[in-house]
DNA sequence: TTTATATTTAGACAAATATCTAAATAAGCT
DNA sequence: AGCTTATTTAGATATTTGTCTAAATATAAA
């Protein structure tokens, strides 16, 4: 849960999960899609694979990171015990 | 959203927000159920405050805090929009 | 085997963060 | 007015974080 919610604490993390939600990429095309340096973004893809956010396989030279959905569950259910917290009403 | 993800990035704040789950409690309440010092208590719901997660409401020399759920929703609408990123079913 | 490409690791550094103590502010009480 | 209680503000400090460049690793190609 903390890393989960560390990876999310940063803007360019954020718009890396939302670069992949149009599909898997590689490291490199990662990296053009910001105005950082290569290391710089595989640090953050470093986090996010940490929290399970993404995951990465290596194929050849180029490693491919995906999408892990499964995480947001997690999250989403944490948000969802505020939500009902002092909502006595049934649907 | 930043300060949003900011806040919630900390285990301490993360812990507030639950014991406000089970209804409001003054600043003094709050600082008592952590072991930290009471400006360290106050800036963690500042931050609170400034992402909206929380409100304060001052009654005569104690400050209240409540639980502000409607900023959940923005939150579990952002995470919502990864969910359905490459499920292709209606429901 | 040398060279090129893709990615990560290592190390440095400035900025942000969490914490503390001491002091300030504000309200209530005697 | 003076004292007590509740909370915040200010300033200091150690730790963490985001970024960079340079170097290392790994794969592919010639």
């Amino acid at each position: 849960m903390n890393a989960l919610f560390k990876a999310l604490n940063d803007p360019t993390r954020r718009a890396i999960l939302e670069l992949l939600r149009d599909g898997p990429r590689t490291a490199g095309d990662i990296a053009e899609a910001f105005h950082f340096s290569k290391p710089t973004i595989s640090h953050h893809l470093d986090l996010l694979r940490q929290a399970d956010l993404v995951t990465s396989d290596k194929q050849g030279q180029f490693v491919t990171y995906t999408l892990n959905m499964t995480v947001f569950d997690e999250i989403i259910g944490w948000m969802m015990q505020f939500k009902n917290s002092s909502d006595t009403t049934t649907t």
